[in-house]
Parts: C-alpha cells; structure tokens; sequence
DNA sequence: AATAAAATTTAGACAAATCTAAAAATATGT
DNA sequence: ACATATTTTTAGATTTGTCTAAATTTTATT
C-alpha cells in the first residue's frame, strides 16, 4: 500500500496525457485520443493503461474509456504543478523566452523531490501562472480556474490581467517587449474601433493602441 | 556519426562512474569495481561496457579492464558539469543545505539542454566549485586542479579558500553558520597548539580559536 | 436490424537493462 | 609452477515499454 506511490518516466507522461484530455472532454478518454496525443500505438497505450489501473491511478472497464481516479488526478496534478514551475523558472530566471521552455520543462517536471518543488515555489514568489498563462496548482493541487480569454474577446470597460500569449514568436515577444506588455499587466479595454477592430486599451496607467492582430494573440484573464 | 551522442540515462551513469573510478585511479577500471560503485552486479557491467564501447564512449579488451576514450571523457566532464552547477544551485538559491543536494543533482544531471547549462551557469555567476568543494568543469571541460586539503593540514601562516566540509551533519553545519564560516572564505592559519591541536584563524578579519575535530572537517584550497 | 466502419484489445515479438548460474580467463600463494 | 581463488564473461531468463498483425467489440450507416 505504500511504493505503489512510485512512477515512472512513462507512466506519469501517461497520466498527464490522461489529464489534459479529460480535462478538455469532461469525460471518459478514449485509448486512440492517449495514443494521437502520444504519439504511441493504440495497443501501447491499452497495455499502459491496464497497468495504470492495476495501481490505482485511473479508473477503466474494457472498451469503455479511461479516466483518472482521485489518487491520479492528484498524482497528475503535482506534474502539471512541476512543470509550470520550471517553466517560470526558466523565463524569470534563466531568460529564455516563452516557446522555449516547454520540452525543457517536459524533462524537469520528472525530478523526483517534493522539498525541491516547494523550495522552487517560494523561490518564484508563488506564481500562480506559467509563462503561457496556464494555472499553477498549490501544494494542495488547488489551482485558479481562470476564464481565459483572448484580448479581442473582452468586453468594453472590463478588465483583465495578462496571463499568456497564443502566438509565441519571437516578432510578437519583442513588441511586447517594447511596449512595456507583461505578464501579470493589468490591462482595461476602453475602446474599440468598428473600422479595423483595433483596440484602445490602459496598461500600466498609460493609454495604448493595439491592432486587432495583437488582440488576438494576448491571453488575459476576466477578474 | 551523429545521433550516436545520445545516451540513455544508464549510460550516462556508468559514464560517470568509470569517470570517478579512473581519476582516482589514473588507470583502466576493474568491471567487479564499477558494478560496487554502481550496486549492480558485474554481468550487468560487462554488457553495459560492451555497448558504450560500440558507442565509441570507452575503449575495452576483455578482461582487461576498461577505460573512457576522448569522447567519453568530454561526456563524463559534461555531466560532473550539470551534477555540481545543479548543487550550487540548490544550496545558493533554494537554501538547501550541503548534504540535501546529492540526491537531487543525481536526477537533474540527466537533464538534456546546452542552453539551459549554461544558462544556469551564467545565472550562479560561473561558480568554480560546488558546495562540496569540488572543482565544477567549464563548458569547454577544463576546470581547476584544486590541492584540496583539510583546514588542519594547513602549514603556519599558510592561507586557503574554504572549499567544504567533510562532515556534512546538521550539528557541524550549525556550527559553521553560527560562527560565520561560509565557503569561499579566505582563512589563514595562525597557530596550532601542540597541547589539543586547536588552530588559531584569521577568517572574515577575525581571528578565532577552532577544535581539531572543526579543523579536520573543513576543506580548504590552497592558492 | 444487418452490415460496414472504426475503435479497442489480444497475442506474440522485440529491444533495453537487468539478473542468476555456469564457464572461462586471470591472478595469487606456497 | 601448479592448484586454488578471484575476476570476468557468457548463456539464458525476466521486466518494462514498445510494436505489428489479427481478433474482438462498439459505433455508424443505410
């Protein structure tokens, strides 16, 4: 009843998958959506998920989908938890930009030490989102649900904080950059033009103007 | 000639391995003290060899030992590499203490990125031994030949830069905090008492009175 | 509802890394 | 130098995670 807390390599990457998936559908996974989302064979992933079950982590009755029991959305939970972080780590800390981080983060958030995740924590100040937005769980594997969306989709005279970028490019980083948009921004829509759907927005107590096309790459999440 | 640099966490370990054996050593490596090292059994060893030196990672005779070509060598140094930057980066940024970090840096070792090495290394401000005192290779793979000694082994009136500690206790690290001792100190010796073989220091521009005992588990290296 | 299509599982094989037990080579002691 | 002990390798088995191909179950279509 104890070392069955033990995973490997592969069998987390299965139950994040599992995770991201249920996650989206609210529902049972199918073997073939694990499998695409792998990039694995349908059979592997039957083999893996029996498995998976025989230990407790996921819940699953042949031919009729897979989905994750309480101790496997906690496990899957404490993933996503590590790999957020090192992610913030690696932008605020290491200066990589943000679509560079994730396939590092895809090793990282392997590493085995709950001290070492927590310390990382407290050294990024608590961040409550990764470097796209995406919320970080707590310790207790409590997360913010954020309604995100993009800036183009707010409201008027509604507000909202910047929590991540859809287009990651390098181009789109600089101007942010240099117009003084980051993460964590408070931004509030003040107008918007009928004409080119350009934005009129405060940030940072200086009124801007912004292209649809930026709009529709900036994430913000509704307060 | 070129996907043949991947190597599986195994090989890397018994990389490393055969790496400390042979430094100590300065000769080929017994297969009997690879599989001590690594708690495995020699049959294990002998397979493993015989694929890293297909790899082109050690060059091998049967039952003649086995040792790391020019290759291997770059390879074990890169990974001592990430091993000690990973250490001071736990000690110096996550306040772990020195004997937490072993365990840790045995897993993050593992982690594939250049970038994110040498980032890491910039971001500790190029740190030239860990905080066991160790030497930490440069990219480049050179790194300071220390003449690692204990603080009693010091001559009269001879200096050092404490390096680490031998004795890696809670009580003894206590001790070192409490009494301002940190590495990278510069401490000279001023006098050994015959009687107890108490040392009289000069560390921080102040001088103090330390056992034997706190001498003989301090490491300093000699400039 | 019967049949075709799609999804899923099973059966059997394979590579990696390990083990045990036995055989072969090397080293040691008197 | 010869017998014995030690070291090292080989042979064959095991576990984990994967695959292909075939069989089975579920879903969709007419």
């Amino acid at each position: 009843m104890f070392k069955f807390l033990f995973m490997t390599h592969s069998e987390e990457d299965y139950i994040k998958a599992i995770y991201h998936l249920g996650v989206l559908n609210n529902s049972t996974v199918a073997t073939n959506a694990i499998a695409e989302q792998m990039d694995t064979k349908p059979s592997s992933v039957t083999d893996m998920i029996r498995k998976l079950s025989e230990k407790g982590f996921v819940s699953y009755k042949k031919y009729q989908g897979v989905s994750l029991t309480e101790l496997g959305t906690q496990k899957a939970l404490t993933i996503v938890r590590k790999h957020r972080l090192w992610e913030v780590f690696l932008v605020d800390k290491l200066d990589f930009s943000w679509d560079e981080v994730h396939e590092i983060a895809e090793q990282l958030e392997h590493i085995k030490s709950e001290k070492l995740t927590d310390s990382l924590d407290k050294h990024l100040g608590y961040p409550k989102f990764d470097p796209h937005g995406d919320p970080i769980p707590s310790k207790a594997g409590v997360f913010t649900n954020t309604t995100k969306k993009l800036l183009n989709e707010v409201a008027i005279n509604n507000s909202g904080i910047c929590v991540g970028v859809k287009d990651s490019s390098a181009p789109f980083l600089k101007f942010l950059d240099k117009h003084e948009i980051a993460l964590g921004d408070y931004i509030t829509v003040l107008d918007k033009e009928d004409f080119d759907g350009s934005l009129q927005i405060k940030i940072n107590e200086k009124v801007i103007l912004i292209s649809h096309q930026i709009a529709s790459n900036l994430y913000v999440k509704s307060t």
